[in-house]
DNA sequence: CGCCTAATTAGATATCCTTCTAATTAGAGT
DNA sequence: ACTCTAATTAGAAGGATATCTAATTAGGCG
């Protein structure tokens, strides 16, 4: 998890967008991609960005993969970016 | 002025340097491309993706145009993705 | 095992981003 | 007007990103 890897996932309306369903609570890629004129594999690509910068995590239940939103580490990196303090040693 | 143009702006560690170094207070075009190992017109066009997205503000002073940042626009940004607010109407 | 659904990975293509050098604009001073 | 310094804009090259279709992996169930 880089500080990078963070804002270089929020650079993009679809994963902002991503984040924000998974606000309401855990839903699996499939349900996710439902909302999104794209096609699944690229929705995959962009579920892969946000697990690279640990805003996701994952679970699988049966056949399908449940994605939950990584609240702590947006919070501490865009509210530790807003004090200019550096990311945690 | 939008939320896009301010993620996309986030994106690139330089232009987050860039607004780390203008906390501190104002500086010129020429002092801040002082700081990195890049020319100055490629520090131009990160200076320009900072004012599309009114992070910085400029004024000119004789020959040297001076950078400030704006704070608001970046506080409201982030603690109001963070709060997963929509943007002011 | 064979098949169906869910999702990801691979490969290809088109677009966008970053960076450079060269050219241009703008102000100050002689 | 000329020249010097400060900075931006233009144009081009290279690399990275987003997207698609096709192929692959993984689990559940008859």
């Amino acid at each position: 998890m880089t500080i990078n890897a963070i804002f270089e996932a929020l650079s993009h309306p679809v994963r902002r967008d991503i984040l924000k369903m998974l606000r309401a609570g855990p839903l699996s890629a499939g349900d996710l991609a439902r909302n999104f004129d794209l096609t699944k594999p690229t929705l995959s690509v962009h579920f892969a960005k946000l697990r690279e910068a640990e805003l996701v995590s994952v679970e699988r239940q049966g056949t399908s993969l449940i994605y939950h939103l990584n609240m702590s580490i947006l919070e501490e990196a865009l509210s530790g970016f807003l004090a200019f303090k550096e990311p945690k040693p």
